[in-house]
DNA sequence: CTCGTTTATGGTAACGCTTACATCCAGCGG
DNA sequence: CCGCTGGATGTAAGCGTTACCATAAACGAG
């Protein structure tokens, strides 16, 4: 005999398909003593769901598809915290990275389709898919952004507002003093939300009256590698900006190790600042200031607010919400005057 | 009308559902002449593929299983390259993390039943979770181990000798002239690779005549501000190692914050390893002792092992393949003479 | 006791696809 | 021309579960 089916529980516990399936899905519409002969039978014979075919008779799967353009610690905190409240309520995950790839990303997008997915996580939105998603969408599959905010639309999102919080950033180091300040982003990454932190930049600078200088901005795919090399090019240029913002502290953790190389010293001859609050940030040597960014809470409120809409029926309701991001100030920055005359090798 | 089935476009071909099928999963069996235009009808009418269908009917999934106990980058990195490998051959992740909780663990595992999944990967086990792997395995899953090498049995597995990279860091650093040497790792974890580095630890003592000190020995599972505290609990020891390892680099780390955080300095005061060779490891101050392990090569070449599995019809076949770490020296270490006189605070 | 209501359970069609088998037909050697 | 072969396609029986509806039993108010 092959494995056993809802069929098999149903024959031997007396009861029909209907009543087992009522078990195992709302047991509170089943008379106790029936509920328990049920479950013994299902135990004793070994029965296995076979959620697949549930998935198929209900034409709705419990599968959450999420959907990563890429990985960094912090957005893994995000996806850990997200699969956690998932597992709390049953739905497992099915996790797709697409690398900055746009037909890799529909690739998997469809495929979230063909599984009629429950609902869709996005962490990391570029044009592209912000349109890729409203299909998803329109086909009935709830989706909700991370990771950046997209407020005056129909998108649903939980994230942060990049643009400010790279203001804030960058504002604050102008009022240390620094005029000339460089800044090391993925600008043309097409990933909206380390492009609205370029975006936050450019804010501070008019905002204090001060020029957007395009040498002192560096395009660099966040990586350690890429940030020292970024920040290599910027202390070679004639007259080197003293103040360097990136746009994640991976890269400024290159860029701090640039500096150590070239025999300088963060922050008597250069300042530093990062973008993210990594666990590392405030253990680097000198420890980074950089902006915090929830990144555990928004996979949690993410994930909680994804199932709240599979769950609500009304697919009209839509959230938007904003968490708020905060200036963390440590040692690789500090005031304009007291760093020290710029000497050249 | 409701959504496209394989029905209407079949209907509208003009040929029958099983001509449809094949269109999509064997084009070869089918004249060119049907095949375009069966192609153009699925195009013109927007069919989409239920896959959840297609699997039920199959009776069995395209889906392959994640399990992973914790997740540290270099693990992150494994996946990664899994994921590219899957995704080329059609076969989209489900991604579960236990977290050390073996009952979630037994959940997950559970799901990949309920979901007949094609294949499952386990990065991390321990003693438990071997047993319900071989569960599955005898359900006719194909399983394959990452991260560690099981010799000897009929676990499928693409990883690395623990017990040997702990025993080559160990035994070099006691060829150093070190004598008593510090281990920190999270022995009680229950996680067999990070325990097997901590018998690579015992084994190096041993070969090299040195005594097993069990105050040397810290319990830490790995993070930044465990290995602080192991270091600085070492630290205060009346009669410190002046050489510590750790089983990872995270870790490590913590640990150079310690002796930084005490005024002393690595490595005239203190003596530091890792393991793992992050990113980041050779950029910390001082760069790290290391041991290198192959995170994006056992993902790659493990998806690919499973994959094979998961063709081959045989479930007799086994894979068990050992990668190699190398030693990575850099900064962090030196031999013991060169160490500085202890002084207490 | 009766009738209406609620609660527990049963019967069963439907879900969209795959696949083993049947059928048909063209080509070919004898 | 026959029968055979093999390629292309059709036929239809499932696959295991769910959800809708029907039925039966229990209950309670009048």
């Amino acid at each position: 005999m092959g494995i056993v089916t809802i069929v098999d529980v149903a024959r031997l516990a007396g009861v029909s398909t209907a009543t087992v399936s009522r078990v195992m899905h709302a047991p509170q519409l089943v008379r106790p003593a029936t509920l328990e002969r049920v479950q013994a039978v299902m135990r004793d014979c070994g029965y296995i769901y076979n959620a697949t075919a549930g998935d198929f008779s209900r034409r709705k799967s419990t599968v959450i598809g999420v959907l990563i353009l890429s990985t960094t610690t912090k957005v893994a905190a995000s996806v850990s915290a997200a699969q956690s409240v998932a597992t709390e309520h049953g739905f497992p995950l099915i996790v797709s990275t697409s690398g900055f790839d746009a037909d890799l990303e529909r690739h998997h997008l469809r495929q979230f389709l063909e599984r009629s997915v429950a609902g869709v996580l996005v962490i990391g939105h570029t044009r592209a898919n912000v349109a890729n998603i409203r299909e998803l969408h329109d086909r009935g599959i709830p989706c909700l952004l991370l990771w950046d905010v997209l407020p005056g639309g129909d998108d649903n999102y939980v994230g942060f507002d990049n643009v400010q919080g790279a203001f804030t950033m960058v504002d604050h180091l102008i009022s240390q003093g620094h005029k000339r300040i460089g800044f090391v982003c993925g600008v043309n990454s097409g990933v909206d939300r380390i492009y609205k932190r370029y975006l936050g930049y450019q804010k501070a600078l008019s905002a204090n009256g001060l020029p957007l200088e395009p040498e002192l901005v560096r395009s660099a795919i966040s990586s350690f590698a890429n940030g020292k090399a970024a920040m290599l090019e910027l202390m070679s240029l004639p007259d080197p900006p003293r103040c360097v913002c990136c746009a994640s502290d991976v890269l400024a953790m290159g860029a701090l190790s640039a500096v150590w190389e070239a025999g300088l010293s963060v922050p008597r001859d250069y300042c530093i600042a990062g973008f993210d609050n990594s666990e590392l940030s405030a253990y680097t040597t000198p420890s980074l200031s950089t902006v915090d960014v929830p990144g555990e809470e928004m996979g949690r409120l993410g994930m909680e607010a994804l199932l709240t809409l599979i769950g609500s029926e009304r697919s009209g309701s839509l959230i938007q919400r904003e968490l708020a991001t905060s200036l963390i100030l440590r040692a690789s920055t500090c005031s304009a005057s007291r760093l020290n005359p710029l000497k050249r090798a």
